[in-house]
DNA sequence: TATAAAAGATGACGTAAGGTCACTTTCAAC
DNA sequence: GTTGAAAGTGACCTTACGTCATCTTTTATA
């Protein structure tokens, strides 16, 4: 048993937040002094770093909150979503660092003149690619793309081995679309969608109609596919066609 | 000249910010109506855009605030800072990314319930790093079965793949090891083995080898293996051996 | 046991960047 | 001049706490 001074030394949490946090009911003391002070356990300690751990991969306390009250929680689904939001944030930030990069090289050999007109170059090209594209991808995730893919965010290791399969597309596109792994892929993509899926709403077959329709994979948000990879997988299909026994 | 929703129209953003931006004196329309009505014009349409540039690399309004008031700004240095931050942000979610596929591999071959607490009692506040599930952070007291799978914790797509395929073979297990499903699996396994690798230290392989000693497989705590689905594993495989071809 | 000091509790206000009412005033067309 | 649309202002709300200010409880010492 502890009180709050010495949990906060164990946790490394403010005393503020440990308040904080029995106010809005994440994590409440096991008991409290007659005097109202608050008094901890080992239990709550575990129970605190399990929040700090969703909280660091980007779960708002609210969430978190109904993540841990409800006994039967679908961890897969919520996961899988983190993940989405995670892998989408760092590639805008990929996006951002290549545009900040381009306008320190600009300034550094262009001068003071460079700035203005570069600014707005780079903006309007950034707002095409990025700003457009996010406010595009919130409307109609909510929509049309979830009824289209209900099963996608499922923890089903199929759905799993896709993305392992982009994956690995993407780790060695660099050898080209003829490389005998590249098409070992192919193989394994073409394979597993006639094979392992038969039903209409199958993950596998939305995501290959996707790659059909390069404009919809912006709209796809459950898993990040990069354009290039895409068209990649697109002329290593064709080539897969052409060249099979 | 343009009222206030015309200028929404043309640059995106929304009235209510364009009023703040008026108050906090960020972009303050070129003139007002008698009756108090904002008026913009072109030059205040380039400045909004070049604000929602500095805004997306991830500036405060506070700062481009002094960045645009100041007539001799010091670009250089502080799109430099922004570049640090912006390379740090982006490193960071790479960790988060890692740490969650992870998590989620965990999941799709064990199950919900059981390992997700558990591994999030990884988190310690004594790691200000974000975690980074390498095997050393585990309670692994078997350093054998450590230096065995040295790359086991990456979120490499080849150990993706091989994540999923356990994870296929346990959830069709049912079907019986001459299944032609199991099959299947069975055979990528064994084709990826010989194929994606052939140094001594890779993963396929080494899991492999557990698989050989079934008795080892209890010590393989990061993915921990059910005996019965290593079990199981091992009879397709010698169907597989004698079926071939 | 009395008392002082340390520790804890509670409440209020502030943060960034606006969103969302509610209510009032001005503009533009007829 | 009337009226409906558009514009104005002000207030409260959001996250996850930090930072006082004030009051009460606990604890250590005399």
């Amino acid at each position: 048993m502890f009180h709050i001074n010495e949990f906060k030394k164990l946790s490394g949490v403010s005393v503020r937040t440990l308040r904080y946090y029995d106010k809005i009911g994440l994590l409440k003391p096991v008991s409290k002094t007659e005097g109202g002070h608050r008094v901890y356990s080992n239990t709550e300690l575990k129970k605190l770093q399990q929040i700090q751990f969703l909280k660091t991969i980007g779960f708002t306390l609210n969430e978190i909150l109904t993540m841990l009250e409800s006994e039967e929680w679908d961890w897969s689904n919520s996961l899988l979503k983190q993940l989405t939001y995670v892998a989408g944030e760092k590639d805008r930030l990929s996006k951002i660092e290549s545009s900040v990069r381009e306008l320190i090289n600009g300034i550094a050999i262009e001068g003071e003149e460079f700035r203005i007109k570069k600014i707005m170059d780079l903006y309007n090209r950034d707002s095409k690619e990025i700003i457009h594209f996010n406010l595009n991808e919130l409307d109609i995730k909510n929509t049309e793309v979830l009824e289209k893919l209900p099963n996608m965010a499922s923890s089903d290791p199929d759905s799993l081995e896709w993305i392992a399969l982009v994956g690995q597309l993407k780790k060695y596109m660099h050898l080209g679309y003829s490389h005998s792994r590249i098409q070992n892929i192919i193989e394994r993509m073409d394979v597993k969608k006639g094979e392992d899926f038969k039903d209409e709403d199958a993950f596998l077959d939305k995501l290959w109609d996707i790659r059909m329709s390069a404009e919809e994979s912006k709209n796809y948000s459950l898993y990040p596919i990069d354009q290039d990879v895409l068209t990649f997988m697109e002329e290593a299909y064709l080539y897969y066609l052409d060249h099979q026994s």
